[in-house]
DNA sequence: ACCTTTATAGCACGGCCGTGCTACATTCTT
DNA sequence: AAGAATGTAGCACGGCCGTGCTATAAAGGT
């Protein structure tokens, strides 16, 4: 089997113990059994458990970031002719696939959640905690300067700020769609962000 | 020593190295040596490590809900002549109440944090975890139920989604000013709060 | 005075942990 | 075919963990 693949293989293992019984529990041997390989072959491809944990910790990041990426590129797209309607709901599902709204992405909001949280006490996981805070705080800022641009946004709307709010808005959904899966649905979930994004933009239809 | 100040104490111990180390390092013998006890004495006042931890998180959500209480009694006051601006600045206020502004409120935000994703796989936290995000919930609810009463509400808000939103953004910039201290300081926190609360309420003025 | 209850302290066991190290098998190179 | 490199597996050590249990001291009630 490809090295490459190995270790994509172990990082699954890890996110499904991550998700199952929580980061403490994602041990080596935990690990390793869950992935079907003896503790020393795991350690063949991570030399430390810090080192496993900070390249799944990468994993994670990194696939968020592509995932977001399509829609980003869909958006910027110069062959594309854009309706002012139609960017706003191009905007509206690039937000809407940072929320867990299936089962594939409330997995990897668990995962996200266990990691940024563990961030905080553990030095080598504080990158990449601070590269998808700042990343998904970017990103918002770019969206909302085009949004302007377009003359989409509400008048005096301070984007620094309105960026923030945006990104303490889909934190804190998430956070709480992970915590209370059965108080925060899907449908809420888009509806609440669907709110969200009327009161910054101008009203305008969806055409 | 008075039982009760024993386990106040102890507690205590738990959440400074909850929030110097994290959940996972607050064990007995870390709390026990926090406290300046032995990890027999500590035992002494908590059977076990499990129960231990339910009385340290009920503890802080008992904290938490008497320091909001002080405002929400403030605002039931029928001896109190309100204005409705003076209204809006006590809702403002309350809610503010909730974010970590100051080292004593951040502290507690962060053993928050630790405890409430903690609960996600451990099952004796689960009904704390649920009674501080439904505290929260009817509290927004209450509060928006309110302002539709006198006609603070901006008309048309529908007040079960803008209370979910509410709450979303209050737990998002906890989340945030806890994990990146560096990136949303006090005044930002209010700052966006209090843009939040005026797209929710009439354009009224502060008198 | 005595005795029961409460408080404080610590030992010892079994269990899980990360990791240094070695052994064996497989694959690749030459 | 021989040897090097790589993958797989597991043992063993020291460390921290929760907890059952015992020992000693202090307090309180009678």
């Amino acid at each position: 089997m490809d090295p490459g693949e190995r270790r994509q293989a172990v990082v699954e293992a890890v996110f499904r113990v991550v998700e199952r019984e929580g980061l403490e529990q994602a041990s080596l041997r935990n690990v390793a059994a869950e992935a079907g390989l003896a503790i020393g072959s795991v350690r063949h491809y991570f030399d430390t458990h810090a080192e496993l944990m900070v390249f799944a910790m990468t994993e994670m990041r990194d696939r968020m970031v592509s995932r977001l990426m399509v829609h980003v590129e869909r958006l910027l797209d110069p062959a594309a002719a854009w309706t002012p309607g139609g960017r706003r709901e191009a905007v509206a599902d690039l937000l809407a696939e940072v929320l867990p709204l299936d089962e594939a992405r409330r997995r990897e909001a668990v995962v996200w959640l266990a990691f940024v949280t563990a961030a905080r006490t553990r030095p080598e996981l504080r990158p990449q905690a601070d590269s998808l805070y700042d990343g998904l705080l970017t990103l918002a800022t770019r969206l909302l300067e085009g949004a302007r641009r377009d003359g989409r946004l509400r008048p005096g709307a301070d984007v620094a700020l309105e960026a923030r709010r945006l990104c303490a808005l889909l934190d804190g959904l998430t956070l709480e769609a992970v915590l209370h899966p059965a108080r925060l649905d899907a449908p809420t979930l888009l509806a609440t962000l669907r709110a969200h994004l009327a009161t910054l933009t101008t009203p305008g239809g969806s055409p």
